[in-house]
DNA sequence: GTGTTTGGTTCAGCATGGTGTCAGCTAAGC
DNA sequence: GCTTAGCTGACACCATGCTGAACCAAACAC
């Protein structure tokens, strides 16, 4: 996850920075509302962290300026503890969350996750590939935004190559990913299934490479 | 919009009650886990104000229930000043939001206006699919203008259907969002009113993914 | 109380389409 | 050319899904 975090004050700022770094995230910290607009120009967030107790006092424009661009990106806004009514005006202003400072790191944490959580709802992996596009989550498959349906067996097989994208597949691992380990099964299901999706995907979607397995892209 | 509000102090929950209804939505209030459950099986809520500082002190187990059960209504948990831990185990285990009590009630309805916007975003009110009109909100439906009755177990299956227009829909999720959890069904219920759904609405507005599930559009 | 209606659940028998298999074919590599 | 690997149309079988009907439980009328 790429996060933007908005903040002037040096300690809390790196201690944060430094703590979403260790969960694993990008971060990019901007101590200036203007390099944060600058940056949100050039960059694609999935978060932001803002500072609302900024000293010029403007994080709220920038808030309210993203929104009324339809930016559904989700924002986290931090105030002081006493800060009541800037907490409410930036719920109201489109924040979808808030923390009060002092706060707890694991909070912090807990609220990123339940916002990457959500706002993995929403924008669904979708994968484009040529003329389709995949919904693996929602079982959803188009071409030319014409929708397919696939049998149970025919997604697992793309879904085991997809997983793998780029790489060659042996015709055993995909036997594997079908068949519960130990239920062996002698034929070729798996060239019959990889010819069924062809018939239905195009015939150039899934590659052969010759004694060695199966490939996308 | 409907909210269950699940509290057990009766102070703060009539105050709670009668602010949410000031604002023009709908409450059903519920003093004890069990009436709650049972309140949500019946029903279905657009948000849940949950407090995790009930006696018993299995509000997180009702939470966590309905997210394995794959209901995504938007839950916002309420604590005491002093239970950081609950906190964060209660977004962890996946509510969207909580309050710290004692909280103020302009504070209470920013986040209602927050998690409705964020919610409406979701579940358009009204949608229409070749000759039906559905408004979910509102529990009515017509085929061709002419109005039809479904009983509640219908409108579940098919609402759980429409949230997830045009991804498949496994049996067993449809099954998870029609008995909320434990009570398990061991028979074709979702088959039965699948068919009744088609009988009612039409035979090719529900299609069939054998061996995946049902799908909408 | 009885009778009726309404909706939920279960079951059985039937229909159907996905699956696995094979045979005959094509294409690749040498 | 030959050999081997992979492709694909055809087909039988049976798990999966459909649906009418029966059965219950709860609500309601009288």
């Amino acid at each position: 996850m790429r996060v933007l975090l908005i903040e002037d004050d040096h300690v809390l700022g790196s201690a944060i920075n430094d703590y979403i770094i260790a969960e694993g995230h990008g971060v990019d910290w901007m101590k200036r509302l203007d390099e944060a607009q600058l940056a949100l120009d050039t960059t694609n967030y999935e978060l932001i962290l803002l500072d609302l107790g900024l000293p010029d006092g403007r994080g709220l424009d920038l808030l309210k300026s993203l929104r009324a661009a339809d930016n559904q990106v989700p924002v986290i806004i931090t105030t002081a503890q006493d800060q009541v009514a800037v907490r409410i005006e930036g719920l109201n202003s489109g924040a979808d969350d808030y923390l009060v400072k002092p706060f707890d790191l694991g909070e912090l944490n807990a609220r990123l996750s339940a916002v990457a959580r959500r706002y993995s709802q929403v924008a669904a992996p979708q994968i484009t590939i040529a003329d389709l596009s995949i919904d693996l989550s929602r079982k959803s498959l188009r071409k030319n935004s014409k929708a397919i349906i696939l049998t149970s067996r025919e997604w697992a097989v793309l879904t085991c190559l997809l997983r793998k994208r780029g790489a060659i597949v042996a015709k055993a691992d995909i036997e594997n990913s079908l068949y519960a380990f130990g239920a062996e099964v002698a034929s070729n299901a798996v060239e019959v299934y990889v010819s069924r999706l062809r018939k239905k995907l195009g015939k150039d979607f899934i590659t052969t490479i010759r004694s060695m397995g199966y490939q996308i892209e």
